[in-house]
DNA sequence: TCGAGATTGTTTGGATACGAACAATATAAA
DNA sequence: TTTATATTGTTCGTATCCAAACAATCTCGA
């Protein structure tokens, strides 16, 4: 635990401190808990898989989200990576200078820019991507089995009301 | 929806993609949804409750967590907020120039710093929290009543086995 | 053909983000 | 008391991060 607070202690403080103001504290137990959850899963992905390489989280999604869909659009990647274009063009600068990726200019649409992965990032995924998928399964462990469709499903749920 | 593919070609050309890996594609699927839901509420967030009053994400986050526990600790603040020590300084300096907040010495320990919210700040957050907490609702409306318990609570298991 | 409007990636300016080094303070043992 | 060790918030350097302004390119109607 990084801090002195337990998730229960900071929730019942909660409830007393907002007790007089009509709230609905179950969705608030919901979207707070998404946040710390997916705070200290990031936290935990970039020091124990992404540190060793040298990617930040996102440079990492930015390469991930290519490696799926390349040759990938920018807009695409910028869309599946939930930044904006202007954060991508500073990231896609970084992996080009690491020689993991390379840009293009698109010959049907001059606007476009193509992004490619070199034989060093194909690599790189190559073996990045597996040791992350077993820290995905130990980060999930805690849920049972029989429950992690459900999870993945309202988490969909919740994401596509929002996007839909 | 803001990118061009919908969540479910991703999955798909995602497992057709890496196929030939022995890879859990479920534990994938619940890690992949958890960012993507994370980060639309809190793009959502950003742009239907914050946008106003000219307060960042993380901004509001400290801004609540101080809120709730004022006077605050720094070192407590930044833990419950999920941000590190030097990205607290920024951020306080910026509330502090917003008038918001104040940052004072502990009289019994003279390395920390404690702070605690103006009644500008007080105001602020009396009226945007609920505000919030409307938009929070909103969010997780997708997932039926019945439901919201269990995922609060799994969401917490991930967060403890991390941080456990 | 041509010109107004739309789309795309980059630049700009300012805030956030972190690790590492740092100075100030507190705690412990000798 | 003194010395070594630990803790805390800030500073520094560098990399995100975004909105808005921008230049290049495309589209489509006149």
């Amino acid at each position: 635990m990084t801090g002195s607070h337990t998730l229960g202690e900071t929730e019942a403080r909660v409830a007393n401190r907002l007790s007089h103001m009509k709230l609905d504290f179950e969705a608030m137990a919901v979207s707070s808990n998404l946040f710390r959850a997916a705070s200290a899963v990031r936290n935990h992905f970039e020091r124990n898989v992404l540190s060793d390489s040298g990617l930040s989280w996102t440079a990492f999604v930015v390469l991930w989200v290519t490696w799926i869909w390349e040759p990938a659009e920018t807009r695409d990647i910028a869309a599946e990576a939930g930044i904006s274009k202007a954060t991508l063009t500073g990231v896609l600068s970084t992996l080009e200078k690491m020689e993991l990726v390379v840009r293009s200019r698109s010959t049907e649409d001059g606007r476009l820019v193509l992004v490619t992965l070199t034989k060093k990032g194909q690599n790189l995924m190559e073996t990045l991507f597996p040791a992350f998928n077993r820290q995905e399964v130990e980060v999930v462990s805690p849920v049972p089995d029989n429950k992690r469709g459900d999870l993945a499903d309202m988490l969909r749920a919740i994401t596509a009301k929002i996007e839909g």
